[in-house]
DNA sequence: TTAGAACTGTCAGTGCCTGACGCTACATTC
DNA sequence: GAATGTAGCGTCAGGCACTGACAGTTCTAA
C-alpha cells in the first residue's frame, strides 16, 4: 500500500519522538520506530540517512535565512554586524519552532550521540555563514573565525532563551554580543 | 601470550593509523586493526571506548594544561586575555605533538564520522574552560561564552598553522586575537 | 605455594546500516 | 485503454560496531 511517502515520514518522526522521550534515544531500536509508523526498519533509512538524522530537519531553512541576510546586508556593513543582523533575522523561525524544539533540545542534551551531531551540524552553518561573508570580500579566514564567534554567541543566546524567556530572543542575543565586544576589548 | 597491556595498547594506536593511512577510516575494521596488532578484536575495546577515540588520547594533558595556566594567571585578569595565555601555555603541547597530528588531522578532515568527535573533544575542552574562568568569579554565562569563543580563536590559529608553518603558533594566535577584537570593536 | 590482579581469548548476541531484487500503486503517454 | 515509467515500499542477506559473560593465562605479592 504505497500511499503519499510524505504522510509515512511524517508518522516516523512521530514515532521516533514519542519513543525516545519514553524511553530514551538509545534504547529504541529503530525497529520499534518503523513498526509504530507501519513501516519496514528499510524503509526508515529511505527517508532519513540515520538515527540522529531526523532531529534536524528544519536546518537547511535556517542556513537559507542567514545566507539570505548576509548577502542583503547593506554596503559597507563590518562582519559581526552583518551577522549579529543575521541571527536577528532567523528570530522568527526560532520563535515558530520553539514549542518542537524544546523537548527535542532536552533530549540532545541528554544524549552524548545527537550532542555530537548538532555540533557537526553546527559546523555547517558555519561553513555556509563563511562562504556568504567571503562573497562579501571577507579574507577567507578572517570569514572562518568571525562565523564561528558569532554563531557561538548566537548559540549561547538562544541557550540563556531556553532557560529565561523574560526577555526576547532579540535582547539576548544583543545582550550576548555585547558581552563579547566589552570582552574583546579588554585584550591588548 | 599477556603481555605489558601498554604495549599492545601502543601497537593497536600504530596499526590502526597504519591502516586508516592505507585505506582510510571507514574501509578499515576494527578486526583489521586488531589483527595486525597481534590481538582479538574484543581487546581492542579494553582499551579504546569505540574505534573513534584513538584519535584523541592527549585531550585530557591539553585540558589540564589550560586549565592550570586559567587558575595560575595573575589576580584581576580579564577573562579573554587569561584564555589567550592559556592556549600560548599549550603551544609546546602543540609543537611536540606536531609531526604525530599532522597526518591525524588530514584524516579527521576526510572522515565526517572523526570531524563529529573531533567537535565533541573541542566542547569538553571548553566545558573545562568554562568551569576554570567560573572558580576566577566570572560570570557563568560569560565564561561560557567566552570559552567558546576563545576555543574557536585557538583552534583557526592552529588550522592557519598547519597551512602555513612560517610563523610560530605563538604569531597565529596573537594574530586571530587580534583580528577578534578589531572586528568586535566594530559592534555597536 | 597460593591468592589475587591484570590482561586476554572465545562465544553469543544486539543493533545500525546497506545493497539487491521484486512488487504495487500512481501518473504519463500514445 | 494499454504501455510505460516512476516512486515508494517489503523482503532478504550481510557487514560492521559494540557489549556481556565466562574462562584461561601471566605476573605479582603475601
Amino acid at each position: 500500500m504505497p500511499r503519499s511517502g510524505e504522510a509515512a515520514r511524517r508518522r516516523l518522526k512521530e514515532a521516533a519522538l514519542e519513543l525516545f522521550l519514553e524511553n530514551g534515544f538509545d534504547q529504541t531500536p529503530v525497529e520499534a520506530i518503523a513498526a509504530r509508523a507501519g513501516v519496514t526498519e528499510r524503509t526508515f533509512y529511505r527517508h532519513f540517512a540515520d538515527k540522529r538524522e531526523m532531529f534536524f530537519d528544519g536546518e537547511g531553512e535556517l542556513r537559507d535565512v542567514l545566507v539570505q541576510a548576509i548577502t542583503e546586508a547593506p554596503p559597507g556593513t563590518k562582519p559581526l554586524p552583518a551577522l549579529r543582523a543575521a541571527f536577528h533575522a532567523s528570530v522568527p523561525l526560532f520563535e515558530r519552532n520553539r514549542p518542537l524544539t524544546e523537548p527535542g533540545a532536552r533530549l540532545i542534551a541528554a544524549t552524548p550521540a545527537l550532542q555530537e551531531r548538532a555540533l557537526a551540524k553546527r559546523a555547517l552553518l558555519v561553513e555556509a555563514l563563511t562562504q556568504a561573508l567571503q562573497a562579501r570580500q571577507v579574507d577567507p579566514r578572517v570569514a572562518s573565525l568571525l562565523a564561528q564567534v558569532a554563531m557561538d554567541t548566537c548559540a549561547a543566546a538562544t541557550h540563556r532563551w531556553m532557560l529565561d524567556a523574560s526577555l526576547s530572543l532579540h535582547e539576548h542575543i544583543d545582550h550576548a554580543f555585547r558581552e563579547l565586544r566589552l570582552a574583546a576589548a579588554a585584550l591588548k
